[in-house]
RNA sequence: CGGGGCGUAGCGCAGCCUGGUAGCGCACCUGUUUUGGGAACAGGGGGUCGCAAGUUCGAAUCUUGCCGCCCCGACCA
């Protein structure tokens, strides 16, 4: 494996912040190289960018695939024919972006994915003995927002999770509900976020049961009310069957609510000192709507008593795109980006500071190697710039620690180790950094 | 979709009111000296001033239309 050398990368880093950009995630994403707007709400994902979202993805699959979904790919662009049998190609509006073909026949670019998979798995399954399913991908998706905004927050074009359940009756639904619950809490949790599930009204994809997850931050566009002991609770891990309702009990028998959904009197009867007020980004949103679109689309499966049942349905989403603007709001300072160790594009910045000098080029090599191999990723600054233009840089990129190696610690055999997150410098020797680092990993 | 604002070099901006053929900082290229928290000096490259029409001897500047982008509010992963 070639060292992956900033002089070889494609990072272009902005000194300035570009006037578009209002809020802190979508300065850092501009600034460090990570996104370029194409058109409003369109994003080009730059190398680091990209490199990110698909660390938060594989964390998405994971989980998924942890719970016993399965993972599938639908395609972005659908024939409206589905969409008419269920009545939403009218009800979904100018938010669907409408495309025909050279034989005009009527197509959309995917805003989501009930009606199609729903067709898809009318057509195989039949009998209650295939269930339960459940079945998910993680594809791009189109929504025409009257107005996109913040970056990749609330872009037109977005890289969403969805995941849809089928199941025979509302109890085994709710089973499945509940494991998706489980999931979102996991995956967030392993994102460094702390998200907090509030109960939701269920939007034009309907149905009776639904949670949106919101991590807290201040630029988040929506005003939510909770009770301050679901956002320090922690991540409940793989939950056994027998625990399922009761862990998800814990978690939504506490006051938690949108703007949408607030109702002041309940809120009341949360302790006062126990009440909180703050602004949330919405990464999830999990649905059950029972057979909403089954009895549409006629989807059903012979039951142990011989006759048609309408599956019963969930369907359950993350905008993973959305989570990179979010993670960055959740850890930034005023120098640039603080990522979780979890989804940090590169483990380590190796700094060198005199590039061309024999023993420095040598030890920052050597270190990469090693660092490498105990399975870091670092990625080595050699640029021929100086030592504070590549500080600089290397807190806007947001590495959690960097090794910096010059000529003067090298003769005391020494090298510079920062955490960026508490911004605290250690010198240490190579092997020891080597040895400091590999140890944040495990 | 209602309200507001902005389009001038890759980024940040000035120039526009009062028309005379485009400028500053950063970035970029070359050279020299530098190099441990965004170097200094010297030289240099880069712009159909969003697009179109109009007024005028002459338009970045005035008029009209269009396009694009951003912000504030009602909707959404």
């Amino acid at each position: 494996m070639p060292l992956m050398r900033l002089s070889n990368y494609f990072l272009p880093v902005l000194k300035e912040t570009p006037a578009d950009a209002t809020i802190a995630s979508h300065q850092f994403m501009l600034r460090a190289g990570m996104v370029k707007q194409d058109s409003a709400g369109i994003y080009i994902w730059l190398p680091l960018g990209f490199k990110v979202l698909k660390k938060i993805e594989q964390i998405v699959r994971e989980e998924q695939n942890r719970i016993g979904a399965v993972e599938m790919l639908m395609p972005t662009i659908q024939s409206a024919n589905h969409w008419k049998e269920t009545g939403r190609y009218d009800a979904y509006g100018p938010e669907m972006l409408r495309i025909t073909d050279r034989g005009d026949r009527e197509l959309l670019y995917g805003p989501t994915n009930e009606d199609m998979i729903t067709d898809m798995f009318r057509s195989y399954v039949r009998s209650y003995k295939d269930l339960p399913q459940n079945l998910y991908h993680i594809q791009w998706k189109f929504r025409d927002e009257r107005r996109p905004r913040f970056g990749v927050m609330r872009g037109r074009e977005f890289l969403m999770k969805d995941a849809y359940t089928f199941d025979i009756d509302p109890e085994a639904s709710r089973v499945a509900y509940n494991k998706q619950f489980i999931a979102y809490l996991n995956t967030f949790a392993r994102l460094g976020l702390k998200a907090v599930p509030m109960r939701a009204d269920t939007g034009p994809i309907g149905g009776d049961l639904s949670h949106e997850f919101l991590i807290l931050a201040e630029t988040g566009e929506s005003e939510v009310f909770c009770h301050k002991d679901l956002v320090d609770m922690s991540a409940p891990g793989v939950v056994s069957a027998a625990d399922l309702q009761d862990v998800v009990n814990t978690r939504t028998s506490l006051y938690a609510r949108t703007d949408e959904m607030h109702e002041a009197d309940e809120f009341a009867k949360v302790p006062e000192d126990k009440q909180l007020t703050a602004r949330g980004i919405e990464v999830g949103h999990i649905f059950y709507f029972g057979d909403k679109y089954s009895k549409a689309m006629n989807a059903s499966v012979q039951g142990p008593d011989g006759k048609p049942h309408n599956v019963m349905m969930g369907s359950y989403g993350i905008g993973v795109s959305r989570l990179v603007g979010g993670i960055i709001e959740a850890g930034h300072d005023e120098n640039g980006i603080i990522w979780p160790k979890s989804v940090t594009p590169f483990g380590a910045g190796i700094i060198n500071l005199k590039v061309g000098d024999e023993a420095v080029d040598a030890a920052c090599e050597d270190i990469y190697n090693q660092l490498s191999a105990a399975g870091i990723d670092p990625l080595y600054d050699d640029k021929n710039d100086r030592g504070g233009q590549k500080f600089a840089r290397m807190d806007l990129i947001g590495l959690p620690y960097q090794i910096t190696i010059g000529p003067r610690g090298l003769k005391n055999g020494v090298v510079d180790v920062k955490t960026r997150a508490t911004g605290e410098k250690q010198e240490m020797s190579p092997q020891a950094a080597i040895a400091f680092i590999s140890e944040q990993f495990v």
